[in-house]
DNA sequence: CATGTATAAATGTCTATACAAGTTACGGCC
DNA sequence: GGCCGTAACTTGTATAGACATTTATACATG
């Protein structure tokens, strides 16, 4: 099946070939594939030309390759595989007003530069981090960081496990609505935490979701940054919103 | 300055080193940077632990290997190391209000089905499509592609150039104004041609917006899909506007 | 001057070997 | 039963060498 001096790099070859497997369902999501020494001595060559064409597959998202473990089909690939036409959108409003949610951590911190300038405190600051993932229909829409000035929403992170929700929670404080000073958006490849959470491969880009809010005071009260599965999710903005 | 044993691979202290000297601006952009061979010879280890190191640093977009040529610093590395501080941003409405473009190419084709299906045309119908770039302060912001009812639009790519609007343009077709449907960003790879003119890695994440336009009778006039360097770029959504 | 050719230089591919590091499973031991 | 250590298995790292492929340069030839 392999053929040398084709002008086509065995290991691409081998690349092809995998990819074919995966395509027609060989292996099931999730699934360990075979090993690299059983690649190896199937494709008879030597398990560094297996290695470099499953980390072309790794790159391209297709699987996952642990240490110690094995090589696994990402579950990822099924949604590959079933094209875009099933892409489902998120609109802005409803990531701000969130539905079922999980939250993952919840502490108190001094303010980074960056989240002290967008609350308008001092670098230093204590501020309330709520890290909290977003699903629908089970699967993991966006990942979640909010901060909030620790003083003035001393036990937020209670009321807000208590609800589970924001809007409940903050009208505990006095503050009965809120609003977005603007959303800033960018394309990023995610650091592991982000990919792992998102379950998707760290080489496949998410959408970057920063935002302001401001109660009817135009203080700020929340600072958050959402990451959404960026080519699985289209965001709308504008329109009906 | 290699450190054996120590719980940190060889060659991702070689990345490092390699990206604090590029860092520090140790060599210009685009210039050539050692060879493999010299590099080997410097850090006293073997060509394909360079190999592995320089291979990481492209991944990452900071440099870019030719195959008889050599390794060359990326120019977008300059644009790396000065920071996230001087990203700049871009509204979702100046994206469409557009400055000093330069277009690519125009050609009339008949519509694809998701073209046909945004512009309510039969699919097969006519359109123009115009690809386009924007600059702002000479550094190319964003790469457009737009398609027209070629019917209704007779010309149009004629009095886009002479009058370098879309806007005005439009004008002569009895658009006096028109508006923005909704907008649909989401995140992705770019493919080769998007990359280039981006002046961007390929492996680096774009941003792309698609929207609709519509004009005073809510027909579409217009579909477009623009792709904004990811991380370099923040697209503004809501407040001032 | 133009063109082709030989040569050197650079990255790309493939093999082979050895050991390191992480994971899992099994079996002995308490 | 539960705990622990060890062995087996799997991927990760590093070295070494050989040859292929692409590019640039110098040189010969017409």
């Amino acid at each position: 099946m392999i053929q040398r001096g084709s002008g086509v790099a065995v290991w691409r070859q081998i690349e092809q070939a995998i990819e074919a497997e995966i395509a027609q369902q060989h292996y099931r999501a999730g699934e360990r594939l075979p090993t690299e020494a059983e690649f190896a001595a199937r494709f008879e060559v030597n398990r560094h030309t297996i290695r470099r064409a499953v980390a072309a597959l790794e790159t391209r998202g297709l699987v996952r390759v642990e240490q110690g473990r094995g090589i696994f089909l990402q579950d990822y690939a099924v949604h590959y595989s079933m094209g875009k036409r099933m892409r489902f959108s998120e609109s802005l409003k409803r990531l701000q007003r969130e539905g079922q949610i999980e939250v993952l951590r919840s502490q108190e911190i001094p303010a980074s530069a960056k989240v002290a300038q967008a609350l308008r405190l001092a670098e230093g600051e204590r501020v309330l981090q709520v890290d909290s993932l977003a699903r629908a229909d089970g699967r993991v829409v966006s990942m979640t960081t909010r901060f909030f000035p620790a003083q003035r929403f001393a036990g937020l992170a209670e009321a807000y496990a208590e609800t589970g929700s924001i809007t409940s929670a903050m009208q505990r404080y006095g503050v009965a609505d809120y609003e977005r000073l603007e959303s800033r958006i960018t394309a990023r490849l995610p650091d592991e935490a982000v990919a792992r959470h998102l379950q998707r491969p760290k080489n496949q880009p998410v959408l970057q979701v920063e935002g302001i809010n401001i109660d009817q005071h135009g203080v700020p009260i929340e600072f958050g940054i959402s990451r959404l599965a960026g080519d699985a999710v289209q965001l709308v903005v504008g329109g009906e919103e």
